[in-house]
DNA sequence: CTCCAACCTGGAGTGCGCTCCAGGTCAAGC
DNA sequence: GCTTGACCTGGAGCGCACTCCAGGTTGGAG
């Protein structure tokens, strides 16, 4: 039953106050408490929200999309399948995400290890990549 | 010496026609050679920078960054230490971009696993996240 | 020689995800 | 009661990385 100021609510979250704002202005927060003065007032269960969206988000969910499960998750409970397949399928491209960039860096390392057998501005052609 | 047409170096690199241009516009790509008509002619060199440039690019490397890179390799051999130095940084950025990917997609998988043990339009809470 | 698909240029437009601003309101501490 | 800093709204602006467009040129196939 705690509720949280913006500042605070954005400290927690690690949202600043503008994004918090732009999230409940586009339908991604929604039913966000007001005191009687017309300011946030966020609750626990609101954090939770964020930490899911920074999750979805840190793992390169569009907007749109996290819309679209928060949307869901307000039908309420007969559309968790729904959302499972939603949360499923993007895992799938996180898991495509994680396999590029897992072989992007081993490109690059091989780049640096290459530059690390040539020590010193010695002999290299000007524009070798 | 082989050369390409734009759009088989298109085909090659994975990169648009349009985005071609746009690297050599704003000098990403620099001395590309041309036919006698103006038309663009890429080489098995510009195919490797291009492929250094998907790899940066796919490891969230900015384009201002890349640029940098592609001018101090422009500049010669003395410039090694400082593009070596350069990839270093990005490596070590890219693997703290990893563990963060891990780090949300064990997350994302726990998610999913709560679905998986509460199957079908059961007793659930109308806005658990 | 003709045709047409591929190419050229400069510049405008797009989509995303915020971020900033002006001008005003609210409330805690002195 | 007053000050001051946190907060409010609607809307404009931004940065990035392209992407699209109009209007014109090129060059290989038939």
């Amino acid at each position: 039953m705690t509720g949280y100021a913006p500042a605070e609510a954005a400290r927690r979250s690690g949202f600043s106050l503008d994004t918090l704002r732009y999230y409940e202005k586009i339908g991604l927060l929604a039913d966000i408490g007001r005191t009687s003065g017309g300011r946030r007032v966020f609750t626990d269960d609101d954090l939770g929200w964020l930490v899911l969206f920074r999750c979805l988000r840190d793992t390169g969910m569009p907007i749109a999309q996290m819309c679209r499960y928060a949307q869901l998750a307000r039908e309420g409970g007969h559309t968790a399948d729904q959302r499972r397949e939603l949360l499923e399928r993007h895992a799938v491209q996180v898991e495509e995400q994680m396999r590029l960039l897992q072989r992007q860096y081993d490109h690059l390392r091989e780049k640096i290890r290459f530059y690390e057998r040539q020590p010193g501005p010695a002999s290299e052609g000007a524009q070798t990549p």
